[in-house]
DNA sequence: ATCCAGGCGG
DNA sequence: CCGCCGGGAT
């Protein structure tokens, strides 16, 4: 359903930690979206208190219920809140009735509205503000990252199986991610091939194969015995639960063994090009916070695990960057930006790291 | 001898 | 939160 002219849709509640204590959010109506406008309606709840700053400081508007947001403009708004339920908090209006032309020359995209409602992303959002220079940052990584040429560049699970049918493909992208955790890429890639040459790529082959087969085909990717073992197990699961084909959400992929949030949105984003969160490794947890990228929610310290990492990274990145910003920073991690003794001296970013020349 | 690095169990 | 899993690279 598109979206009506004057129709209110209402943005939920924002993620809790953001209206736990006081902060500020920006609130951006890219101009792309011109068809929309946004206000503050109402947030319920005691010991609340409003302010707005917006680029001219005479447009503050002391009446919280009314604020008003151009398109194209961006307007931050600090929220003071002591109570963590939220129930109303902003709507957004259609100035015109939106239609599917709108949408395919990108002048709307309804969808950001929902990504709105949950604090996500788009451009569209209630999140924490965008990091000082994070465009300019990407875009130097970019360019270093075009000069050398990482590891990662080679190989990279996200090419298994390109030739198979969607359904053994999908698998065979299951299977790869699995082999590929600790495991050198061309050392994975080698695996799989053998294992394609066997025809053991089908969850019904892997089933019927005795786990030693497996454990000797798939050797030497890093913990082979117990890969072995989890991909029996997974393919079990496959055919019982999914019918021969692989789980379809994220929290399905998670229950299977050997499959952790690193990996289960990695399949997501390949296997079924559905990009549910950004994949978050080592590398990426390391320079998001060296960069100053990411922080515990509501402080400045840096994140404790790759997953509040993900968490606060999705908070600002734009969509468009989350599959991108994987192997972007795995590369530059692995040339760079490593994990002792960072080449800061070659690095064309170090003006903006709050991290250069700190380490080794 | 030490490092790498995702998942998992204690 | 910590240590282990089991190789390879350095």
């Amino acid at each position: 359903m598109l979206p009506k002219k004057n129709k209110k849709y209402f943005l939920d509640t924002l993620p809790t930690h953001l209206y736990t204590r006081k902060m500020s959010f920006p609130l951006r109506i890219p101009s792309s979206l011109p068809l929309f406008s946004a206000r503050i309606n109402k947030i319920k709840m005691p010991q609340t208190s409003f302010s707005s700053k917006t680029q001219n400081p005479t447009t503050r508007n002391k009446n919280p219920g009314n604020e008003n947001v151009n398109a194209g403009s961006k307007t931050e708004l600090q929220v003071f809140v002591r109570k963590k339920k939220v129930e109303k908090n902003v709507e957004v209006t259609a100035k015109e009735d939106i239609t599917e032309e709108h949408v395919q020359q990108k002048l709307c995209r309804p969808l950001d509205i929902e990504d709105f409602a949950y604090g996500k992303s788009c451009g569209y959002s209630w999140s924490t503000l965008p990091p000082d220079n994070w465009e300019r940052v990407l875009e130097g990584i970019r360019k270093m990252r075009s000069s050398e040429d990482a590891p990662v560049d080679s190989m990279g699970c996200e090419k298994a199986g390109t030739s198979l049918p969607p359904k053994e493909r999908r698998f065979a992208v299951l299977a790869s991610s699995l082999l590929s955790s600790q495991t050198k890429d061309h050392v994975t890639h080698g695996a799989i091939q053998r294992l394609l040459q066997q025809d053991l790529l089908t969850p019904d082959a892997v089933d019927k194969a005795e786990e030693a087969t497996i454990k000797s085909l798939i050797y030497p990717v890093g913990f082979y015995t117990r890969k072995a073992g989890n991909l029996k197990k997974i393919a079990k699961i496959c055919l019982l639960k999914y019918g021969g084909d692989i789980p379809s959400t994220l929290e399905e992929l998670l229950l299977l063994p050997g499959i952790g949030p690193k990996m289960a949105h990695l399949v997501m984003n390949v296997a079924w090009d559905n990009v549910q969160g950004i994949c978050v490794d080592t590398h990426v947890h390391r320079i998001c916070n060296r960069l100053g990228w990411v922080s515990r929610p509501g402080t400045k310290q840096k994140t404790s695990s790759p997953e509040e990492t993900r968490e606060s990274l999705q908070l600002w990145l734009p969509k468009e960057e989350w599959v991108p910003i994987n192997p972007l920073l795995v590369g530059f991690g692995q040339t760079v930006c490593s994990p002792l003794r960072p080449r800061c001296g070659i690095c064309i970013i170090s003006e903006f790291c709050p991290s250069a020349f700190k380490e080794g």
